[in-house]
DNA sequence: TATGAATGAGAGTTCATTCAT
DNA sequence: CATGAATGAACTCTCATTCAT
């Protein structure tokens, strides 16, 4: 049991590591097996296939994130000091897993995506949701849908680490601090 | 010499269709070769391989949205009604052509990224990066690196438009305001 | 495993057949894997790839011709006898082997030589090696370059089966003999 | 006219040059014309195809070192003489020409080999087989086949010229005589 | 005489997947 | 649980060849 966890973690991990640095395209099945130093068929007892792979993948890395968000998260502290630590954990957690930023946003953009599985995210989400949408209710940040304003936290620390990555960007902790100022002013009233 | 161009182009709107739909994994030469109603060795004539093709197509969409951004500007008016007018039009220009915003996106995060592609925007690129320029040293927006400033426009536009196209976001004029206002607080003084 | 070595060996004799016939051009991988009755792919499970497939093909057969060579070698006999037993063996086995024949002189004369291949057929060849510089310390043969020395025997070995296997030429036993004579005559002192 | 037999010659050596190099496989139609310079197409107003190309290049060859090897014979030699003449002339011209060789070596080899095209090459082959018949007749050679005279001097020369072309024999004017007396031995009485 | 443009056929190769062991 | 062996389908790409101009 705990062996079958560890060969499934492992799988997930070099499968992860391969899609970051070479895409859906070049991360073949045979290339993850040789990566996590098992048989090809061996995946195919831990998941159904290439896809199911992908999207537990998917599954594991955004639940993770989403988690790490939100668990140091001080409950006390008003609304507005605790969005902007959220943001600020955002760009931080996924400049630490420049992996896991890199598959999501290929993720996201790909083919793949349009298979159902945000659903099965739920819990940690709702979490984040609620702060979110008491933010609104107490016009501390503007009334913006939803999507839009995932767009301007979410999607705006997954292009800061990106370029990061990229070495495009250098994220020092000063700058850091602008990019959180900078994300706090777009969606603040 | 007009078919010789009629057929290239052909090509790169065959293969931009298709990409924005189902990747680049997804798109093959002879699927590419189907939707122009050519033969698959046909390409070939016109572009090395896949890659060169994928890369002069990023070529061309990109330097046609840098155009486009830019060519209907009023340089008479004030920096901080430009550069708004800039925000507006990209966001614009990338909800009327879904297609180009998918390929761009996609061709950011994959490998394909990694060649040395970028030099030959210049031209159209320079215009652009005068007005932020300028407008960072009269203070009228904060000063942050280029690469994040292109990250809360550029980027953030990108996701609209891809959110949009995918029925999450439904753009009006109302939310197109709003949405360069949030753009706009993000880089502004 | 016994599965396995009779697999990679039906491929490099399927192989050598077409090549024989056919030449390297004439022989396409889908061709060897029909011929193997198996598929194309299953051929790269056991090599690289053509390449590496015609390598070892070559190998293989260098390998067995030398053993033949001097396998059946009275080494009580004069030098001289075994000289001459040894070229004799050395046409004969080439007549038995005509597609060894066909495919070594077409390696030899294609791209595919340039590739360090020799270096790993030691064994055998040494034997014989010792042979030739014993006879050449002995006075017995001309003292001529090695590489000269072979293609007056090995080379004209070749060309003889080549000419015989294509109807050219009818090594009868007599024509054995007169043969073997003038190689004889070639080499000796 | 002239300008069509520049042009015909032009494919010629063009074809000839990547031949020798790359063999036939690697030789295309359109590599052929980029060497001369010209457009694939060209080539099929001067040749019916590829195996015409090929077939006229060795024809062309053949006549060239035929005529070469008999031309500067002195008739008022001794047979003898005249023999090893001949053979030293093989051996050097083969040498001064190392794409005629290579080129030869892989055709007689091919399948292209298979088609008549020996036949035509009669005129300056009548004469060469002349003195030959004769030096039979006079018992100064061995009475071997033809085809086996021919191993014995044409296949030889070739075999020392493509070793002098990959390095791994230095035909020194030293070695020449050797390598002429060697022949010699193999054949005469 | 020469060629730009086009192509069907087929090359070598990789892939996700299966299954008996 | 794990895998060696096998494969059909699909991929990128090259080739010899054609033909209107």
């Amino acid at each position: 049991m705990t062996h079958h966890e560890d060969t499934r973690a492992l799988i997930l991990q070099a499968a992860l590591k391969s899609i970051a640095v070479n895409g859906f395209h070049g991360t073949s099945m045979s290339k993850v097996a040789q990566a996590a130093k098992i048989s090809a068929a061996t995946i195919y007892y831990y998941f159904e296939g290439k896809d199911e792979l992908i999207n537990e993948l998917y599954k594991t890395i955004k639940a993770n994130l989403l988690r790490a968000v939100i668990v140091e998260q001080d409950e006390t502290l008003p609304l507005r000091a605790q969005l902007r630590q959220i943001i600020k954990n955002l760009i931080k957690y996924l400049i630490l897993h420049p992996q896991d930023a890199a598959f999501m946003e290929q993720f996201d953009r790909s083919p793949y995506n349009q298979l159902a599985t945000q659903a099965e995210l739920a819990p940690a989400f709702k979490r984040l949701m609620a702060v979110i949408d008491q933010a609104k209710q107490e016009q501390i940040i503007k009334d913006l849908p939803n999507e839009l304003l995932e767009i301007l936290t979410m999607d705006l620390a997954s292009s800061i680490a990106r370029k990061h990555a990229a070495g495009l960007l250098n994220v020092t902790e000063a700058l850091l601090d602008q990019a959180v100022d900078a994300c706090w002013d777009a969606i603040r009233r």
